[in-house]
DNA sequence: AACTTGTCCTGTCATGCCGTCAGCTTACCG
DNA sequence: CGGTAAGCTGACGGCATGACAGGACAAGTT
């Protein structure tokens, strides 16, 4: 499944050139989190990885490329979020547990891969159709499970179900990924960063069941 | 107030270089719609405005400079977004009009303004002051008065007053910018750009009442 | 050890954009 | 008509890009 890396001209990559690559796309990560993406050069990566921009060029077609290539790694990485919604009860007491542990849960991941996902977001929200992809499989993997969740409490009768199950899983998720991009956002409204959880969280469960949660 | 139109080298800019500098400004908003921003290079804007690169320096520090002020024009004109909330009921039958209408302009606002809102998103993300206070005013348009009608509900008994009206107002103004952001992401769920009205207008509803839309 | 083979890295070069400056052109005014 | 300030651009040094050829290196073979 996972081909062989290879480098842009065709050639099959050894354990030193596996090495070198990789201490490139760290390099790029480390660049990404600490200067705005316009400004990342090559040269810079290369310089701080010790070696020169021939070389990157060598592995990667350019800054682009390698930067799709960090957030594939991500993305797959996305796939314990699934954990997150899956199998979980939205009934009684549990719900908003459930909620918050949603919630907590979601915003860990997307600090932890901050910078990547910034320039993820942007590249979708241009029109580039390979990060739109790889945007719609981290939202994916909450969102899916996050719609089967309503659509079961709406067959049991504990949900409106005028609404669109997708359309609320979606708004919900994207509130999510809104909320853990801008947290700074909050600050400025007077709201502490440990506060976002116990104001999102209600929020969710709000959406998620139509109904205010138990106390 | 508004100060004098001057050069970067200080010279007051008189009636032939105004047009010049606003061709400019309308060039580059032309291009930010089309290409990724990362692309826009000097050289592009000058020439589709018929005009060389080193008269965009006489009126422009660089590329990020003329954006600030085409963000700044579009923060003012955020201004008109202050009178989908003010004012505005949420009791009866009027709350899920309010809501909607909110939703509404919200988005056509977004929409409007597209290109350069994501230029500012990015630049408020990476940790740009000068972006994310343009962000703010934008979002404050909506976020202020929202929050307001929260803490009157709240004082009416008319709604949760564990809630944060702070962090509910800056949630659901989250959660229509990110919509708004990423329509696309919708459709992918196979949710209807036009659907996308009727389903975030009841979640928005939901969140500042607390309690189900009456029909 | 000498040789061979295939991987890996870099020096160098042409190209193109950036940002600046001196200096030319244009417009306005007395 | 001449002076002055505004307006514009050609040209230049500097730097990133991306292609290439050739040298360095590791590992196996004789």
């Amino acid at each position: 499944m996972t081909g062989q890396v290879r480098t842009v001209d065709g050639r099959v990559a050894g354990r030193r050139g596996q090495e070198t690559r990789q201490k490139l796309l760290d390099c790029l990560r480390e660049m990404l989190s600490t200067s705005p993406y316009r400004d990342v050069k090559v040269i810079d990566v290369a310089r701080m990885a010790g070696t020169s921009p021939a070389t990157f060029y060598q592995y990667f077609p350019d800054v682009e490329g390698a930067v799709l290539e960090i957030a594939e790694e991500m993305a797959k990485d996305s796939d314990t979020l699934k954990e997150l919604v899956a199998g979980k009860s939205w009934a009684g007491k549990s719900g908003p547990t459930t909620s918050e542990e949603l919630v907590d849960g979601f915003l860990a991941f997307w600090r932890k891969n901050d910078a990547i996902l910034r320039v993820v977001t942007l590249g979708a929200a241009e029109g580039d159709k390979r990060f739109f992809k790889i945007r719609m499989t981290v939202l994916n993997s909450v969102a899916k499970p996050l719609a089967e969740a309503v659509k079961e409490l709406q067959a049991k009768g504990q949900a409106d179900k005028s609404l669109d199950p997708n359309a609320v899983s979606g708004a919900l998720v994207s509130l999510l990924a809104s909320a853990a991009e801008h947290q700074k956002a909050f600050t400025s409204w007077g709201v502490k960063v440990k506060d976002l959880k116990p104001n999102l969280a209600p929020l969710v469960y709000l959406g998620v069941t139509g109904k205010k949660a138990p106390k």
